[in-house]
DNA sequence: ATGTGCATTATTGTATACAATGATACTTGC
DNA sequence: GCAAGTATCATTGTATACAATAATGCACAT
């Protein structure tokens, strides 16, 4: 049956972004990102069977690094294991979706304040430029590079926050909409807006301003989910 | 070499607490269990390698449960894997577990507000008992099940938010600090001031007062860090 | 003495073999 | 015909075998 396969013993698509916990030069960092990419993008039907042999003819490898792969999708929620029975897709709904942006502009807006007491100068430089260029972009239209310095911004305050687990966290849940962040970021009016609330998210926290911090970054989630909702997703 | 080891072939102590995702009746969730147990219950050394035969004789299981444990360790943060090198401690630090709370006071509070929203009869009556029953054990000190019984009004309020994206999170955040809440709840005042707290928020939920339901939650977790900070954690 | 190169060993990565469990379908008795 | 039991098959669970990679230690040259 399995002809049409995509072997993955070369590097291909699955390398893009993903600035991801599991590494991407094993076959099970590989397999994983690769399941991982098809549920998020609805390649699987929601409770689709997820055979150990089948998905491994496919890939062109053993059981092994597949069964692994499962495993790690299953502690991400992905998959729903039932034990010596199957590996069932437990793709994310729209709720769900609706859920994590709720969520994140609470830990985003958590970020921004502590970004304000940890940040380093090399952090806000790199977000300062980050504006700059995403302005030019913008105005360019290049989609492709608006959503990546969109991802770009968003890690690097992740990271200014000085909290492993909090950066751990956003950065799960970010690229879990990357898809919904796509489409988002592909109107030139939310682009635009987007980058303006950067700027002042950085603002605040280059002045040391907690607070405001927290409430410009609370606030540019849900203008994010605002401007969803306008899309009808 | 490994000679006092304690078999996981029997259904032994890792069958306590853990609502887990993972299943504990095969040699892998077990495994997992008892790994990320020692690991939260600092048996290993941070940056500890942990190398897959040495725990897999320990244990007296084979590589392949060790292996697929390790790897969903490492999905969960509490392991570090390099690739073709090994797996190595990640445990979690006293500001890990500062920044879990102050992380979960904003959840929490999210996981009250909604379950204003969505919360059913039934739930609301386990809470009230789980309140009711509480408020006998801590004049019993009665230390274990208190910790058992502040557990279950969590979890009950983590899916009365009809969420499973926050539901999973706040498990998990929750399992993490599990042996700082036994601590905590081991003071008499503090168990008793906790349950007051309970009754607060249940009251705000049965009222369907979302503002004050997540206001009071949050304020709940942070009076439980000004606790740890006065027994000096 | 020290540093480089190679052989050896330890350890992980992957594949396969075997065991156990669950699903399916067929047979048999009524 | 139909239900229960059973044999067969499919699939997962675990163990082991083999391959690849990294670590170690020793020999030898300088």
């Amino acid at each position: 049956m399995s002809e049409t396969k995509n072997d993955l013993t070369g590097r291909n698509e699955a390398d893009e972004v993903s600035k991801e916990v599991t590494d991407k030069y094993s076959l099970r960092g590989r397999v994983f990102n690769r399941i991982r990419e098809d549920i998020l993008s609805g390649k699987y039907a929601e409770n689709e069977e997820l055979k150990e042999v089948s998905i491994g003819n496919e890939l062109g490898v053993s059981r092994t690094p597949v069964r692994e792969a499962l495993r790690q999708l299953e502690l991400e929620g992905l998959v729903n294991i039932i034990p010596n029975k199957g590996a069932y897709v437990h793709g994310i709904s729209q709720k769900d979706i609706h859920d994590i942006y709720v969520i994140r502009s609470y830990l985003e807006g958590l970020a921004a304040r502590w970004a304000c007491e940890r940040i380093t100068d090399e952090e806000i430089e790199a977000l300062e430029e980050n504006v700059y260029i995403a302005n030019f972009h913008i105005g360019k239209k290049h989609y492709e590079t608006i959503v990546e310095l969109d991802s770009q911004f968003h890690e690097t305050i992740y990271k200014a926050s000085g909290s492993k687990i909090l950066e751990h966290q956003l950065s799960t849940y970010h690229h879990y909409v990357e898809r919904i962040r796509k489409i988002s970021l592909g109107r030139e009016e939310r682009a635009k807006k987007a980058n303006e609330e950067h700027a002042a998210i950085l603002e605040a926290i280059k002045s040391r301003n907690g607070d405001l911090a927290e409430k410009l970054a609370h606030e540019h989630i849900i203008s994010t989910i605002a401007n969803l909702n306008k899309q009808g997703l």
